[in-house]
DNA sequence: CTCTGAAGTGAACGATGTTAAGTTAGCGGT
DNA sequence: ACCGCTAACTTAACATCGTTCACTTCAGAG
């Protein structure tokens, strides 16, 4: 599969078009490996047909191209989460389609998702945007629940937890997958649908509560 | 500080000296510089006084010495979670304490956690292994608290659902630092406690309900 | 003192990201 | 038709990394 093609040189006005042959095979290249490391700027270039500094003229350094990759991938989420809180028929609602989207999306891109929201904090701002752009999201809905009168407290506070909540799903599946993990739409459910119930619930568990009032409290929430 | 010690060849049956400084060192630089690539063996080397294939002579590759590193640095989480649960009163306590030891931990010595509990999966045994004792400690906990009566449920499920929450909180905050997270403790104990009683709650909120039945069910929770 | 085997080295290999200097070729101008 | 400019790209090299192999050194039993 590594394509022997010497690519043609590209016409007078279009140096711009290797820009997106680049990003393209890269892209393909953390899709089939699933393995950043992998993606090295030798295997973009080959696949490209080209040599490798090519690639230093349209991004700065490695880092700046797996960021372009994952900016690219991460649209998908965005519209993702757009849309699982339009077709919503409620602010709750929305925001539980919110968080199945994201799980499945970072269950569906996870070598994506671990650069992105798992790697080093160093630096590398691209990816702290991106994660601004997700985390918004869960704020706007979150927001919306507490106009509806669901949620109460903090918007931010709120989000971070569910976002929190979400993100630990997601990223301990990808990182520790042969776990006995359930199905993961109904592990989902469970998950938010426990946060959601006791944030709602707007109360905590004081320390120092014997174990039978701790028991005799959490009995009395009990369907 | 790249200590120019040449260092004394170690007497004759002392040969495994050299594997104890050679894991101090990688230990202290993975502390200092909090990131795991400047971690070289050269680097390792020559803290050490010594010659970078000696490193061999007492692991098998850089992975096995960042392996032996991360265990020997999780040693202190297990004993974290083994006295927190030992000196709780009750088993919910035990289970808070437990959770709150481990975002510490957690947050203490992130770029440990970083590559035990976030990196790729592929392969790397001794971090599942790690990540079995640390998943170990939540399950015995969590069985506790269902003979207690507190909670309800297939144990490794809920297991599982708690350790994605404290995983969440504690991944997230080390991979999005600048986030305007709230202090630690407070913010865990809150997700704690909305996690504990939403399961304790044993109940979901069934989707196509309306958003005012959603909103009344909620409400009627709140204390 | 010798000689053996444990303890450690030197030099090299292939791969990686990155840089500097050089080359090729599309295309408007004459 | 052919210049020549410059956008588009390449060749060659560097530093660093993990890893391997053949080699040396030296403590201490005999």
């Amino acid at each position: 599969m590594a394509s022997d093609a010497p690519r043609k040189r590209a016409p007078r006005g279009q140096g711009a078009a290797l820009r997106g042959e680049v990003l393209t095979a890269a892209m393909d290249l953390l899709r089939e490996t699933s393995s950043e490391e992998s993606v090295s700027l030798r295997a973009v270039a080959a696949r490209v047909g080209v040599s490798v500094p090519s690639i230093y003229l349209h991004f700065a350094d490695k880092q700046a191209l797996l960021d372009a990759v994952c900016e690219e991938v991460f649209e998908q989420l965005h519209r993702a989460l757009k849309e699982a809180s339009a077709d919503a028929p409620d602010a709750f609602e929305a925001l539980r389609q919110q968080g199945m989207a994201y799980v499945r999306f970072a269950l569906a891109n996870p070598e994506h998702y671990r650069i992105v929201m798992m790697g080093s904090p160093s630096g590398h701002d691209p990816a702290d945007e991106i994660a601004s752009g997700a985390f918004g999201h869960v704020l706007d809905s979150v927001t919306a629940c507490i106009g509806l009168g669901v949620l109460e407290g903090d918007p931010v506070d709120l989000a971070l937890q569910l976002w929190a909540g979400v993100h630990g799903i997601a990223s301990l599946r990808i990182a520790k997958p042969m776990f006995p993990w359930p199905p993961l739409e109904d592990f989902f459910d469970g998950t938010f649908c426990a946060v959601g119930i006791g944030l709602a619930a707007q109360t905590r568990i004081p320390v120092g509560l014997g174990a039978d009032e701790v028991t005799a409290r959490l009995n009395s929430l009990r369907a």
